[in-house]
DNA sequence: GAAAAATTGGGTAATTAGGGTT
DNA sequence: CGTGTCCTAATTACCCAATTTT
């Protein structure tokens, strides 16, 4: 399955979430959220008073790329 | 009342949306939306009631002027 | 005509932004 | 270099009752 260039097929209705939001799933400060955001490390999406909101999606895959699972202990 | 959810779009006629659904959009309360449109940040609609309508083009323009895309991952 | 849902307004907490520092 | 904390100013969220929309 190939994944063409996603032009911006975008908004049916995004779940957006607030830093504070994204800050407890990864157990940061909400500050640092906001300087990956700063950065480029995440995308995000400016209200038009400044705030920043991220998608849903968007931090549930960078949570599960960047999870390590344990190998399997063998019994013996 | 036989009016179906959705009036048949004449001519020239643009699809509005509501205070709530242009909140859902941007991931914030509905009289954050009012307060923009007090502020003057986004062109609204008011019904003769006095409720306000919201042009969904103009929404979501603003919603892709402010977006910004994850910059591509360095791989390490 | 009646009822449920949404919006309006105002007032007060809670978040967030941004810079500078550790 | 990345993160956590302190500070001030700005933006946003939740409370209420009254009105409008569906």
């Amino acid at each position: 399955m190939v994944t063409p260039t996603q032009p911006a097929p975008t908004d049916g209705a995004e779940h957006l979430l607030t830093p504070g939001e994204v800050a407890s799933l990864f157990r940061v400060d909400p500050k640092t959220v906001t300087r990956w955001a700063s950065a480029g490390r995440i995308g995000s999406i400016r209200t038009p008073g400044g705030h920043r909101r991220f998608r849903e999606s968007e931090v549930r895959n960078m949570l599960a790329s960047l999870t390590s699972e344990a190998l399997p202990q063998t019994t013996r």
